[in-house]
DNA sequence: AACAATTATTTTAAGCATAAAACAATTCTG
DNA sequence: CAGAATTGTTTTATGCTTAAAATAATTGTT
């Protein structure tokens, strides 16, 4: 009932571009098509998930910056994800023997985590893959339009970040 | 060791846009970002969660299409998710007395999901604001620029099924 | 030193998501 | 028509994810 001028999802009134809401419907879809591809080669090749592919490729990136060793709540500021999610990532990890846990000397709440030797030699192979697979996916843009959408994406992020904290109307 | 060129997420090579795993990573950031915003209003507006209001969106869909009920397996397929996965929303919608579910007719293996009077009154709630939030989110972003993105996303969108199919090297 | 506030982490409860196996009904094929 | 193949769905096992509450150690305050 109160058959509204509201539309569930794709609005049937302007069928432009400008629509924020089929532009954000597309930017979802790719980004969704890109993620289950590269989820499902990581589980086929490497019998692994993303999550803990971004967990070692965020120790190694600490490791190179200088940062031997992060502790979980650091690096769950670097995944932006709960500290409670670390908690059974990192513990799979560990018993994985990908990386290894131990109670800072500093302060004894917290533990610092760093990649293994084997850690480190599975995310090089898987880094490795990784970046072919999202070369051959995006093989059809041409340089040209890969800037123009780095920078507009950009672009968009900017507007989102400043934008979402209000409530509109 | 082996110190190997391979690197972990972002190549210190050379550092332009061109780099499709930059460009991914963006645009990964900029769809998390948003999902992320998107999931915690629909939280805390209307205690729900982005896959319900998905699903109640594709049965307002159809039923805008002319088809009164689906199957599960034509919205899984719709909304591009497992069949098992589908099992247990489905069943918390129906909890929620937002969609009935009924035999088919024809086929006594599948069922047919509708909105209830109920579901459509709460869907059109949530799409209206769902509306306004991508929306503002949006705002910083001109006509022009809103188009090119919508275009490029398409294109890239493009590559990734005409190219993920292969193993690259 | 006692107490409060803060910080680091884990636990809990709930939901989302998948692949693989199981089950059930229909359709196809010989 | 009988068996085989297919199709629709659920179950199982596992993992990811969060918010909120709980625990534990540190830091700040009086």
């Amino acid at each position: 009932m109160t058959m509204t001028k509201t539309t569930a999802i794709a609005s049937p009134r302007k069928p432009d571009g400008r629509d924020a809401v089929r532009l954000w419907l597309r930017l979802l879809a790719c980004s969704n098509l890109v993620e289950g591809h590269v989820r499902g080669r990581l589980r086929q090749t490497f019998a692994t998930t993303l999550p803990r592919f971004d967990m070692l490729a965020q120790l190694d990136a600490a490791a190179r910056a200088g940062e031997a060793s992060i502790t979980l709540s650091e690096l769950s500021r670097r995944l932006m994800v709960s500290n409670g999610n670390l908690t059974g990532l990192t513990g799979r990890l560990v018993r994985e023997r990908l990386v290894s846990r131990s109670v800072s000397a500093e302060d004894r709440r917290a533990q610092r985590l760093r990649l293994t030797a084997a850690g480190k030699t599975a995310l090089d192979a898987m880094a490795e893959k990784h970046r072919r697979w999202i070369e051959a996916m995006f093989a059809g843009i041409s340089r040209r339009e890969s800037l123009e959408l780095y920078r507009l994406i950009g672009k968009l992020k900017g507007s989102v970040q400043a934008n979402a904290g209000e409530e509109p109307r």
